[in-house]
DNA sequence: TTCTTATGCAACCTAATAGTTGCGTATCAG
DNA sequence: CTGATACGCAACTATTAGGTTGCATAAGAA
């Protein structure tokens, strides 16, 4: 891997960073998991089912709306969300990278100290 | 996939919370990628090369080491700190079952559709 | 031993988060 | 039209996070 294409995580850290924050929290990924089983729904279907208000809700959709995770449309008078897979990848991605350079780095040591 | 193999972000939801929190601030994704590119290092040479005191570097570390993606170790008056690989390939792993669960729920919809 | 460096601990400040409640508006069903 | 449903907006509270400063301690270096 060439010095130019090594992670600065770095390379887009804003954008990540808020992309991981969106998903450190335990009542987002559970949003995120029940779009993922049960597809597009509602806020009030979303609602129920979790312990906070529809207003707590309606403020964590936004959080990952922000971060690119999740988007919505207007469906008569319900608003129906559903999961944006291309952030949800780019996560993927970062992740990979670090872990991939990481493993780098452990094969460098390795050899040094093999010399 | 089974109903009992599907995801639930979900399975180990707090943890996971903690490890996407603690990836989730620009500065700790610094941190990161120079722990990645440089090696192991000590606090007072992480803190070079940003723009906060050593505390502030501190903090951030320790919270990185609760969610488990670093260690350090004490050699002499110095404490070297290094990435802990197995959580962030945890993280990895969290993600691809999102998005490939995500996959999966488009191409039911459009077999849905199809129908 | 004495100076310097590398940390740890504690108190404190400020802004951002997660959550609530109350109220107004738009839309669907009878 | 009327009532019920699904939201949006605004104000307010409490806790957490990121950051700072000041001081104490431990361990190399001279």
């Amino acid at each position: 891997m060439s010095a130019r294409n090594r992670l600065r995580a770095g390379e887009q850290p804003r954008q990540s960073a808020s992309i991981f924050a969106a998903l450190g929290d335990e009542t987002r990924l559970l949003l995120i998991s029940r779009l993922c089983n049960e597809g597009p729904m509602s806020i009030t279907r979303l609602t129920s089912g979790t312990e906070v208000t529809r207003q707590a809700i309606t403020k964590h959709l936004r959080v990952m709306q922000q971060a690119g995770l999740v988007r919505n449309a207007r469906r008569g008078r319900e608003r129906i969300w559903q999961l944006e897979q291309r952030r949800l990848k780019q996560a993927r991605h970062c992740l990979e990278l670090i872990s991939k350079q990481w493993d780098e780095a452990l094969e460098r040591l390795q050899k040094f100290v093999e010399e």
